[in-house]
DNA sequence: ATGAAAGCGCTAACAT
DNA sequence: ATGTTAGCGCTTTCAT
């Protein structure tokens, strides 16, 4: 039997006779064949593999990203392998680069702001590319998020209208995470329209985040005691700001207010729900995966840029005084 | 100049003349060159891959022994690939069949229970291969983890000696999670050996951890109201028991006390710290890394197994009454 | 229904 | 320091 016989059998290509196919899958199983992919893929020109580039996976929401993704691509042959950039431009670059030279079927990262370099690859790619998580930007191809910007619009109007005027933020140091740093500009953009500036703000790199969101609700509260309302780049640092206030005593959301955003999951629990807003982020990865695949069948033209809309959720601590 | 040359600058291999050199990364950068890891890979027999099969990415668990891992090979030319199982014995076959059809340098696999035929693809991979999280059991090859069962007898005994006697356990549903089971099995030996039964236990399946906690206190509170210490099968829903707790005025840890397991870092903003034993979680990514690189560069026999002791952390609701 | 031949894009090994 | 050749383990294509 020929190797050919056996490559048809293990694909269910061609036609096999049953009696062969028996055959061949058995003796496979005895020996414990597993085919090699990489003479397959190189032979096919096919990988049926796609790339995605995120910056972290403790972050919980790139995670439920991937899940997305996943419950997509399970119902295909496709499989998405994942790279992590630690949000550095450098290590997305050489992500990516080992990525694509293992010549993936489509590539989803996150975030449209790359080094020249990397969107060079990503154009040459010659594959599908959503860029997922935001769209306040220029795409190389599909993208797919919200705005930000918009975002943090909409969180400093739901403020204003609830009746805040005395306002602090607490977040990550804005470097590098160009999402929360468009959600803090499109803030205190919107809070400048209404008149209101802001009076105190923190931020911070790394650690526990909820211990975090505790030790700086503190000092700016011991700062700046005026303040009435407390916008939080994320819900973990916002959840440790809701714990430590409640201890203090404070009457939230009357005395003073609060908001988060991400609206994690892991925080139902919490006895007073906070105030945040959904980034849509399992649905992001499902049409981003989707566009992957709809391309891939050579469906549909480019869709360009897909912005979801994500609703506030005032929860306990964001309430008209 | 021939393919070979190329071949050779981009590697860094053999002898190249500095004026060659240059001028091919000036073509390859002007091309957007990306060479081809499949044929490579295909004539080399070398794949610079390190499989990673978890059963879940949510479980923070997961991705902090990945954080180990990548600590470690970052500084070689190793990749780690994570592929995730969901607990399901047999999509981690198929996960692993389609990594080992990538021919990886190594695997890690989390657990020391697998189908027959993932063992058997294990066993005939030809390549390191390292079981992590868990000791208690065979290993295909070498294991890097700690003993459940003996964290579990040794939390029953910490509890014991602290005075405690009505004892309540909550947990997931042990089906699927060999580790918790084990923990389980350990505790109530330790308990049985000190002449103490557990008097109430619950389990879940799923949805957010903490709301969890929060419930199945409530319920198992509600329903034995003598208990006076409450083990949890991990520390979010610890957090959750603990929260509800604090919130009905109960005296933690006088009138009742709590344990949870693994030190997740994000509780540490937590007004009062709950138990819990560190599961040595980075630590053993590093060491499976190292196993394999060690076995890669032909050093050492087989290590077997490396057994690592968690300590237990008695935070502020375990105390002798 | 099965087989044979060519070739995917590289690298190892051996020239030169 | 550079070039040549063979071949990695499959799949595609074209016979039979």
């Amino acid at each position: 039997m020929s190797e050919m016989t056996v490559s048809r059998v293990l694909r269910n290509r061609g036609d096999v006779s049953d009696a062969t196919r028996e055959k061949v899958l058995a003796a496979a199983k005895r020996l414990g064949y597993v085919p090699n992919k990489i003479a397959g893929a190189l032979a096919s020109q096919r990988v049926n593999l796609v790339a995605v580039v995120i910056p972290s996976l403790s972050n919980m929401v790139f995670p439920e990203v991937l899940t997305g993704i996943s419950r997509v691509l399970e119902e295909t042959d496709l499989q998405p392998v994942v790279g992590v950039t630690d949000y550095l431009p450098e290590k997305e670059e050489k992500v990516l680069y080992e990525m694509l030279s293992w010549r993936p079927s489509g590539v989803i990262v996150a975030g449209l702001e790359h080094s020249d370099a990397a969107r060079a690859m990503l154009s040459a790619a010659g594959v599908p590319v959503v860029e997922v998580m935001d769209t306040d930007g220029q795409a190389v191809d599909a993208a797919v998020g919200i705005s930000h910007r918009r975002a943090g619009r909409e969180m400093a109007n739901a403020i204003l209208a609830a009746g805040y005027r005395r306002i602090g933020f607490m977040g990550t140091k804005l470097g590098l995470d160009h999402r929360a740093r468009k959600r803090f500009e499109g803030f205190t953009e919107a809070l400048a329209k209404g008149g209101v500036e802001i009076e105190d703000q923190e931020f911070y790199t790394d650690g526990s985040a909820l211990a975090k969101g505790r030790e700086m609700t503190a000092a700016m509260m011991k700062r700046s005691p005026e303040l009435d309302f407390l916008y939080y780049s994320n819900d973990m640092i916002g959840a440790g700001g809701l714990l430590w206030l409640q201890e203090q005593g404070f009457d939230v959301p009357n005395r003073i207010g609060l908001a988060g955003f991400n609206d994690v999951q892991l925080l139902q629990g919490l006895p007073t729900k906070l105030a945040t807003m959904d980034s849509c982020r399992q649905e992001i990865g499902r049409r981003a995966a989707e566009i992957i695949l709809n391309r891939l069948n050579g469906e549909a033209a480019p869709e360009g840029k897909v912005e979801l809309t994500p609703k506030i959720n005032p929860g306990d601590t964001l309430r008209a005084r």
